[in-house]
DNA sequence: TATTGTTATACTCTATAACTATA
DNA sequence: TATAGTTATAGAGTATAACAATA
């Protein structure tokens, strides 16, 4: 029995590691990202609509774990800057498929590189290994939950 | 070359893990700390007052990584539970000390008790080994920056 | 002059509820 | 009846600027 047997230091805790990785991957991401005009979230977004066959704003939603109604303000930026298009689907009149526009691909070759650059950054204290080992731990505490299907 | 040499998969990047990461390790604590009537970040709050010798506000602050205008609420609505107290410095005017109530330890005692098991359930599918080795790759990843006096 | 705590304010990210147009 | 997109709204969490008291 230790004097300090019920304050386990904050900083052990994986709420805090988790909280400061975070912050600081995304401090070293948005440095980055700064000259093309668009953040992570923003950069996200147009990697998903690069990913296979362009999606609804519900499945570009889906894909990234955020809500619908995120995903309205979202689009309005990145159309309002002519990087994305909504058009209506045929097969399906509610929805909206969304497609990158030529500016907007161009903008994702970048901007995927410096997040890329930015990961390559955040990750240079652990070794190879190490971070193929991280990722794969994440992956595992994540899909412990029945994410992906949820929002 | 590939097809999608731009879109590396939202998915495979550490933001969208570390996030994934942390919004599942926050509902299992916020789930299990619902009886004791605190949040994930108040007993983040508590534990630090209850390490070492109690700090200033700004300390405390600073040990948890938040700003020190956040910190004024977050003690505002800890002390009106009677969780912590305030006590003017005698050596100097301009700080508060800060410290738990008795009713502020024995709800960190069962808080921290609830958080432990949180992190516990989050951890479960990895194995013990990762849990240490992930842990260690967490801090070594955060201390790549000059995170801690920051803020 | 600088620092601690405070207040006011605002911005980001997120979620809920209710509406519309389609199905 | 149910779904996709939208709007309005609100709630966390955070940060900036400016102030009072104190150093």
């Amino acid at each position: 029995m230790e004097d300090e047997a019920t304050a386990r230091a904050v900083r052990d805790r994986f709420g805090y590691l988790l909280k400061l990785a975070r912050e600081r991957l995304a401090a070293l991401i948005a440095a980055r990202l700064e000259p093309f005009g668009v953040n992570g979230r923003e950069v996200a977004v147009l990697s998903v609509l690069a990913e296979g066959k362009p999606p609804s704003q519900l499945e570009a939603a889906q894909r990234l774990a955020i809500d619908r109604t995120t995903m309205v303000a979202l689009l309005d930026a990145l159309e309002r800057r002519g990087l994305v298009e909504r058009r209506a689907d045929p097969a399906d009149r509610r929805r909206n498929i969304v497609v990158l526009t030529t500016a907007g691909h161009e903008t994702l070759i970048g901007a995927a590189r410096a997040t890329d650059e930015a990961e390559e950054a955040f990750l240079a204290p652990i070794s190879i290994r190490d971070r193929a080992r991280l990722r794969r731990m994440l992956q595992a505490l994540i899909s412990g939950s029945d994410e992906g299907a949820g929002r």
